[in-house]
RNA sequence: GCCCGCGUGGUGGAAUGGUAGACACAGGGGACUUAAAAUCCCUAGGCGCAAGCCGUGCCGGUUCGAGUCCGGCCGCGGGCACCA
């Protein structure tokens, strides 16, 4: 190392250059040091561009096929490319950089790639409010994303990158849509869409605010169009079954998945009507609890059921209730919050146990077209919401079942203004109203014995559905991948040839009217028919981006095929074998990706083994920062960043002295003024501070919270761990008397630290190697110990910080590359310790320890506690009632 | 509303059902320095002079032993099919 050049990495970073230039002046006049080897400081700005550019030159990080090595396929999430990068990327892409850079060290061949899910509704909100084009300011965000991730020094393959709006990309996309669609996969029906009545257009659920177009203002209407759906519910079952298979998948994950798919086993059955309009006399309905039919008092139809559509035309009451109903938004959220509402069509149906029993028939608010049969009957007795419902309606509630004898506790019937009564199916119950089965059972037990009965009693049957619905693929928008059909007067719909592939997106196009531009453009829509030749149009529906995302990691093993993928190219690298990203992806991506590899596989576009692509998935939790907010005369409040802040005593003012409130781990968003800019990060502090304050701290799966104090503590942390590096490197060859303990501490730490990265405990690694570094530093060993220490602390550091590590491995006499050394092992014999240190409970709280030998017997043990003077004083003379010895973990004495 | 999580010192957090608070931040004290910065050392859950007592959101349960398992409640977060 020889000078220090003129930029220095002072404590606080964020200071005016001049000031640091003069106090580095000040300093190299003087030496700091008269004795030893020159002192260089920690320098990032020097050390990682040199880094990244001796990984760049050795094609490091370039993944190729290598048969007989094992390969390692690790993924982060890709990016939306919004234009910055952000602190959550940072998190995000360091752990997989993690996992990438230990995979490779111990000996996998890692690939380790990057792309931008570029298609999507923000790049034409952009075009629309400054007039850009949306493929310009999408390309443009991430030509600079990338420039500000290059610099974290991530071990990715940057060759392989790409952007799902590439037309190469998007035309492989289109090209897995045609063969779905000749396997049958992809069919059209009709769908209900939000629509804004005043810039007629299409609107997504974000864009809907208290049911208003949030351009436009107007009051948003369901509108019925033909669009495109993927069969997923076809794959419901295997999807569910499946998941079983994914150990390594989070449980709560697999959870979730399996509650959205939904399957439930329930009796399908029709009620006669009176006084129906022709064509409606039954009323099919669907129920999962059968049991509860002689609780049932009043049926309920979706506003969108052929009953609720046929009275309309002519009755202006529904007419009108049913448009009130559409005007709610099309997400189940909003279904479920709205107000419970109905309206009572005068038809009755007959029980089907006793056809004097007549009940009402309703149209209801809250029952879903798109689940079961669009019908349902209400037994309020036992549904919240059914009891919201009569209660409002003045339906009589009448309980079927009740909690099982001896546990009534505090019951109060349904009837008798108690709530829903709606226990565990698993959970044996009393019927005060069996028709089937026992008096005392369990919900599940009843549901099969009422299933029973009625397919005897020819009432319905027993049917599995699946709450899954078909995936609707269609979009009325510009910004996403064309739908390749074309629709022919004479021939219908017809696909687009695989020759005529890519349908390339028009750049020509303007967003300075509402509406997709693909709709109203001269001549992109007109091409001949493929079939016929005869002069046909365009689709102009474009893809929703959660295709593009869910396949691009299959695309990620050859991305410049020159077809969807290269089965030796997949064969070899999938399965992605550590999947990284957001819980708030749980369902939706990634049960639209397991679809689609199995889409995939079906149409010979991946192996069998890939039906699953990903093996192993990690969730990680959010980077968070403090708000500070002061609140203005109407008490509104208002937001400072944290530079405008000064912070004293754990209280925060303004620079005028107004006290600041501050709001702790609140997610990060720019409006709140709490957004950590990671280019300002690296550059104040170097990328391996900002990778290593990510990693410290919190667990993965958690949030973080990311705080200035925090991450100059990381950079004090690495700059000694480098001063570290430098003493030993300049150490004597004599041993010292510390050198045992040392590298006894040494073996442990690679230990722990292994553990602690192959189990994502990144956090945990990383307490241990401040552990290790305080070890280090206090060492009275000699110079060839501290070198293999610190040559070790080095290798252990670098998958999280790893310019830095590849900075001390140079200065201690690594051979070659650090990031191409293979990963240390721990000696496990110099990892026993000949004593172990119990704790001793009275009554389970600790009163004391005794040390013993690792392997003393059980009786010693006790003998030995036993004799122990807080255990006499407890005992008092007396014996103890019991004493529970757990070899090497603890003594528990019950007195 | 429904599904899934989470809740531990002043703060971020650690803890295969077995010593609650590792590691770090902020704090307090000290060393070095003319001084400051940087660095290093010590201290540190609460209450108590102490012996000790109390402590993992709240209430209850299982267990020799519960932050961890079970039930109920409260609070916060994620998802709810056209945000990505």
């Amino acid at each position: 190392m020889g000078h220090e050049p003129a930029r220095h990495w002072t404590r606080r970073a964020p200071r005016p250059i001049t000031r640091q230039t003069r106090k580095a002046a000040c300093r190299d006049g003087a030496p700091v040091h008269l004795t030893g080897p020159p002192m260089s400081r920690y320098s990032p700005a020097e050390i990682e561009p040199k880094w990244q550019q001796a990984w760049d030159e050795a094609l490091t990080f370039r993944a190729e096929r290598k048969e007989g090595k094992p390969k390692y396929y690790v993924l982060e999430m890709f990016p939306y490319p919004s234009g910055r990068i952000h602190i959550g990327h940072v998190r995000n892409y360091t752990m997989g950089d993690v996992v990438a850079r230990y995979k490779r060290a111990t000996g996998h061949n890692v690939l380790h790639p990057m792309g931008f899910d570029a298609f999507g509704m923000p790049a034409e909100n952009a075009a629309m409010a400054s007039g850009g084009h949306p493929k310009t300011w999408t390309y443009d965000n991430i030509d600079t994303m990338v420039d500000q991730m290059k610099p974290l020094g991530l071990s990715i393959d940057w060759s392989r990158m790409f952007a799902t709006c590439d037309p190469e990309y998007y035309g492989q996309q289109q090209a897995l849509f045609l063969d779905f669609l000749e396997q049958g996969l992809v069919y059209r029906k009709n769908a209900v869409v939000n629509w804004d009545p005043v810039d007629m257009t299409v609107l997504a659920n974000e864009q809907v605010e208290d049911g208003r177009g949030w351009r436009s203002g107007a009051l948003v209407e369901r509108r019925e169009l033909t669009q495109w759906f993927f069969r997923i519910s076809d794959f419901a079952e295997d999807l569910l079954e499946a998941l079983d298979g994914l150990d390594d998948w989070p449980a709560k994950v697999k959870t979730m998945q399996a509650n959205w798919i939904g399957r439930s086993r329930g009796l399908q059955f029709a009620f006669s009507t009176t006084d129906a309009p022709e064509g409606h006399d039954r009323i099919e309905v669907y129920t999962t609890r059968p049991d509860t039919l002689l609780g049932a008092s009043f049926v309920g139809i979706s506003p969108d059921h052929p009953l609720a559509k046929h009275l309309e035309r002519d009755n202006p009451e529904v007419a009108e209730f049913c448009a009130e109903c559409r005007r709610v938004g099309t997400s189940e959220e909003e279904l479920e919050t709205a107000e419970k509402k109905g309206l009572n069509t005068g038809i009755t149906v007959r029980h089907p146990f006793d056809t004097s029993w007549e009940l009402p028939v309703y149209i209801a608010n809250f029952i879903l077209m798109d689940y079961g049969t669009g019908a349902i009957f209400g037994c309020p007795a036992h549904d919240p919401r059914d009891l919201e419902f009569a209660r409002k309606y003045e339906l009589p509630v009448q309980t079927v079942f009740a909690p099982a004898m001896g546990e009534e506790g505090t019951f109060i019937l349904p009837e008798d203004g108690g709530p829903a009564y709606v226990p565990p199916k698993v959970e044996t119950v009393r019927y005060l109203k069996p028709f089937a089965g026992a008096e005392a059972m369990t919900g599940d037990e009843a549901v099969d014995a009422a299933i029973a009965f009625c397919e005897e009693n020819g009432v319905g049957q027993g049917v599995t559905k699946f709450r899954l619905r078909d995936w609707g693929l269609s979009r009325q928008r510009y910004w996403g991948c064309p739908i390749p059909v074309v629709h022919c007067e004479a021939c219908g719909v017809v696909p687009e040839k695989k020759e005529n592939l890519p349908v390339v997106l028009p750049d020509d196009v303007s967003f300075d009217q509402p509406g997709n531009p693909l709709d109203r453009h001269p001549t992109w829509r007109d091409v001949p028919c493929p079939s016929c030749g005869a002069p046909a149009r365009r689709e102009t529906d474009t893809m929703d981006t959660f295709v593009d995302s869910s396949w691009y990691f299959a695309r990620f093993t050859a991305p410049r095929a020159e077809t969807p993928t290269d089965m030796a190219d997949a064969e070899y690298w999938m399965n992605v074998d550590q999947y990284i990203g957001g819980i708030e992806h749980a369902i939706l991506h990634l049960l639209y990706s397991r679809f689609f590899t199995r889409a995939m596989h079906l149409t010979g576009h991946l192996p069998e083994k890939s039906r699953e692509p990903f093996d192993a998935l990690f969730t990680q939790g959010m980077v968070t920062h403090a708000i500070f907010q002061t609140k203005d005369k109407a008490g509104r409040p208002v937001y400072h960043f944290p530079e405008d802040v000064e912070l004293r005593d754990s209280s925060a003012f303004l620079k005028d002295g107004t006290e600041v409130e501050i709001v702790p781990s609140a997610k990060m968003s720019k409006s709140k003024k709490n957004v950590v800019d990671p280019v300002s990060i690296v550059s104040d502090y170097g990328a391996d501070t900002a990778r290593w304050f990510v990693l410290s701290d919190s667990p993965p799966e958690r949030d973080v919270e990311w705080t200035a104090a925090g991450a100059e503590a990381a950079h004090r942390h690495l700059s000694r761990v480098y001063r570290l590096a430098m003493e030993a490197a300049g150490a004597g060859d004599d041993a010292g008397s510390g050198d045992e303990a040392l590298l006894r501490e040494m073996h442990k730490t690679v230990h722990d630290v292994t553990q602690g990265i192959e189990s994502f405990g990144f956090n945990a690694a990383i307490a241990r190697l401040y552990a290790f570094t305080s070890t280090l530093a206090k060492a009275d060993a000699g110079g060839p110990a501290k070198r293999q220490a610190a040559l070790t602390l080095a290798q252990l550091m670098s998958p999280m910080t790893p310019h830095l590590a590849e900075e001390m491995w140079s200065l201690l006499g690594g051979e070659g590359l650090l990031a191409d050394a293979p990963w240390p092992t721990a000696d496990e014999t110099m990892m026993v310790e000949s004593t172990v240190t119990l704790p001793i409970q009275i009554n389970g709280k600790r009163r004391a320890e005794i040390e013993v030998p690792k392997d003393m017997g059980k009786d010693e043990v006790e003998a030995m506690a036993m004799a122990h003077e807080s255990v006499q004083r407890a005992l008092d003379g007396g014996q103890p009632k019991k004493v529970i010895v757990v070899p090497g973990r603890i003594i528990n004495v019950v007195v």
